[in-house]
DNA sequence: AGTGTAATGTTATATTATAACTATCAACGC
DNA sequence: GCGTTGATAGTTATAATATAACATTACACT
């Protein structure tokens, strides 16, 4: 890894820990062209691949989007809640939800790498609770 | 919905209940252009989109793909396992995961209305005990 | 310096999805 | 029957996401 390589990345995180809503490759490129005007979207590409190999990004699959993970174990699987209303994401870690998961599954013989949890719903602070208020 | 739409979603249907494997909406829009030479990316996706609300589709997310519900409850939430040696999907049902899961969230003021549960790994047929055979 | 390898830059293009507009058709009141 | 309306489908174009393929640079080692 080059210093550019890391430069991007450290970058890239900065900007999706500044928010808890998650932003879209070609979204960061945007703000990533305002630094450095010319890269291009592999850049930004092997920036993303390199940090969700350290488990320092989640990409939400069901909205093509990345967001900073909130935990200091990176790697831990977790569920990754998104609200629909604000788009904010949260990060849980439920590690008895994976290991049953896995262990259900197992049943079939199949053998679990990966985990993708997304839960679409609403958030504290924009759900009913906050809405009489 | 007319006639055609309909005709549509028969077909789409069709093509997926004969491979457990997922299909692109494209690898679709290829396939019914063989009978319907002319169709274009918007009746594929308006046929995905009714399919998928009538539970009788369900999209991978992490795949960008889409495969049909192997259940005749449909709108049933589900556990799609991803086999990554062949391709092929299963579809489990574990309703006491998505309760817990639910209630998990509950605790911070989420509330779940869409569950995405996709597992990636290795399938029966390809595991290490097949292998060793 | 010279060579080999890995990282980065660049160009082009593939893949996935939808916007926006037009045409068709069926249901309805007249 | 005839026009009006609203829903469905067709068409064109383009947006959004992602990667292939190749060129260039930087850097480590000799």
């Amino acid at each position: 890894m080059g210093k550019r390589g890391k430069q991007m990345q450290t970058e890239i995180l900065s900007i999706l820990r500044d928010s808890r809503s998650p932003h879209s490759a070609y979204t960061l490129l945007d703000r990533l062209q305002e630094t450095y005007p010319k890269i291009a979207p592999p850049t930004v590409y092997r920036a993303l691949a390199a940090l969700g190999e350290r488990g320092q990004i989640h990409r939400l699959e069901s909205l093509n989007a990345y967001v900073a993970c909130q935990s200091e174990a990176h790697n831990q699987t977790s569920v990754l809640s998104i609200c629909e209303d604000c788009g904010v994401v949260e990060e849980t870690f439920e590690p008895d939800i994976f290991s049953r998961l896995s262990a259900a599954l197992r049943k079939s013989g199949f053998s679990a790498q990966r985990h993708i949890i997304e839960v679409n719903g609403i958030c504290a602070s924009c759900g009913p609770a906050q809405a009489a208020v």
